[in-house]
DNA sequence: CATTGGCGCTCCACGACAGCGAGTGCTGGC
DNA sequence: GCCAGCACTCGCTGTCGTGGAGCGCCAATG
């Protein structure tokens, strides 16, 4: 008899404390935890009989549930919803352990910084870690042509992030070494900053005087930036999947554990769920299906955003089995986040 | 009674046929097949009593082996091993799919066209695809230093493959920009081609006139340039590993499974293996263990070296269940290293 | 009125066991 | 050399019975 209200119904402080325990057993156990289990450990002292009222009440709520008649009790979604909001209490990182997780951040370049920080989450928790990388802005700081060939260019872009990307041009023209410094400076000194669509719109009223060849050379550059930088616009970068095959909650089901995988391999919808984070402050927590998407129905997912010069411009997150220990992951993600955001914002 | 002669014994025709047939049944079922299903699919009139005489002497000779005593046969890795050097016929591809493979890859740069390819690999073959990035030279052909922060720097390198590398870093003087134009200028225009190596060795007998600051940020580019070089030497990128999740040979063995990814997880050993590969022309097939690495008991490994300007730069490859289609995966590893060494070659 | 011991019930896990089907090895006849 | 037939082996499947864990309910208790 689940009525699902939406209003979560009121629990005295002895239910609360009863769920508390329950779910920190199924944690750490993973076995159902029964009612003479839970008046072992609750702390207070009552016989199973009692504890098996309260918990019949709570699975009426909907915050346990028996997986048959004659097992103990799991938590429900819902269960590990009221458990993290309101009855879990996390404990900071040691100074050790972030001392730790920052040397293992490869501040080399953005990049390497991103998949650092994913695996450094996936070896903490010893689940999937994921990092959404930094948004880009639309503008280039610095931009270079090289020739590789007589009609093959070699685009290298600076963002003004600071990243570099590049990229190859077919042209038609064979240019000169001199031309294509030319052209470079004419954007760098004009036009650095600006978004690539500005600049094609101004390029043609500004620049009357440049011979015809060289605009189009630039407005070669251009879309070829253009592109370069929206396609690698936003990715997510996942490290340590291989750790949730140990996981026996999730390698049981070989069907959902494949569906799961998939969900890894096609980004975009995981990319989703992701950005929904990003536009939160703090930690979130997305589980079971909470996140709308099937294959994370027995997942759950930690993210936090994190930021350059305060500005909200990716996601950090762990990706591991319902039954995880928040309290530890939770400060991890949380760390995580904020020490990717003062790297990547002291440059 | 299994006396693992090292020398292949002789197989009568009629032998070789029948291990034939046996090999393709199994690859296409997946199921032990005994001797009435041979007697069938063999095309030899012979009753299946005498094919059982035939499967008795094959697995005296250690090519197939019984699971149990009352299932049909399966090929051992020996077995396999006969089948592909001898009696496997090939099927080269459609110019069609080859058309659609080379569709596929993306020629924007280096790193596209090497991800792009083992995707491809993958999605052909629905196994997973492995690329071995390409040796890069120890040499530059382009330096760039452009300033992020009063003491930061970007190095950006372009190597002589006309790839792009970065990174950032951290001087101890605050170098203007015309300071780093002329260094990068000095470096360009003097040592372009020359290994890292070379340059720090002649940087000081050759620029005394230069000013000491100039050297020192010249060797700071350079040992970040090796690092980074050296560091990005080589690694092999792994698309599809999920495709493997749904193959029932592996996958009903989940400690075997998870041994499978902890390897594509720690790519240092399967690069030793794919290595071995490229010193060889051709493709090259590695049957269960006999690559001597353990979690690939079970599979097998189809690999082809690919080259720029005719010198073998690295190695493509599939890894799929020793259970596969051979005579299909084998030209398309071939078609698709070929393909990527013309893609590489001409830039 | 909350708490508790007790009782009957339900369901899963495990082991034993039998029947079936597939396949083999062997033997004796052609 | 080939082949039909037979006895045998072994894994797979389904059934049955038992033991245990846990629950719901109830009546007794302080």
């Amino acid at each position: 008899m689940n009525f699902m209200a939406n209003e979560t119904p009121a629990l005295n402080e002895r239910a609360q404390l009863l769920l508390k325990t329950l779910v920190e057993r199924y944690i750490a156990d993973g076995q159902p935890v029964g009612s003479r289990a839970l008046s072992k450990f609750s702390g207070l002292d009552l016989s199973p009989a009692s504890i098996r009222n309260v918990m019949a009440d709570l699975e009426d709520m909907g915050f346990i549930a028996s997986p048959h008649t004659s097992a103990g009790r799991v938590p429900t979604a819902r269960g590990y919803r009221f458990f993290v909001d309101t009855l879990l209490t996390v404990k900071p990182l040691d100074r050790i352990e972030i001392n730790q997780l920052e040397g293992q951040l490869q501040v080399e370049n953005t990049q390497k910084l991103v998949s650092s920080a994913s695996h450094v989450l996936s070896e903490l928790t010893r689940f999937a870690g994921v990092v959404v990388t930094p948004r880009r802005s639309a503008g280039f700081r610095h931009i270079e042509f090289l020739k590789l060939a007589e009609k093959r260019l070699l685009l290298i872009l600076v963002t003004a992030e600071g990243d570099v990307q590049n990229r190859i041009i077919q042209t038609e023209k064979i240019y000169t070494p001199s031309e294509l410094v030319e052209a470079a400076n004419i954007l760098n000194q004009n036009y650095a900053g600006c978004s690539f669509e500005d600049i094609r719109r101004r390029l043609h009223a500004e620049l009357k005087q440049v011979r015809e060849d060289m605009t189009q050379l630039m407005a070669a550059a251009l879309a070829a930036g253009d592109q370069a930088v929206s396609e690698s616009a936003e990715d997510v970068v996942i490290s340590g999947e291989v750790n949730l095959l140990g996981i026996d909650d999730l390698s049981s089901n070989m069907a959902k554990l494949r569906d799961l995988f998939n969900l890894f391999e096609h980004r975009t919808s995981l990319l989703q769920l992701l950005d929904v984070s990003s536009r939160a402050q703090g930690v979130q927590i997305f589980i079971g299906g909470e996140a709308g998407l099937t294959p994370l129905d027995e997942c759950s997912v930690v993210t936090a955003p994190y930021e350059v010069d305060g500005k909200i411009v990716g996601t950090v997150g762990v990706i591991g089995p319902t039954r995880m220990a928040y309290e530890r992951v939770i400060p991890i993600v949380d760390i995580t986040a904020k020490l990717l955001s003062s790297a990547l914002t002291q440059r």
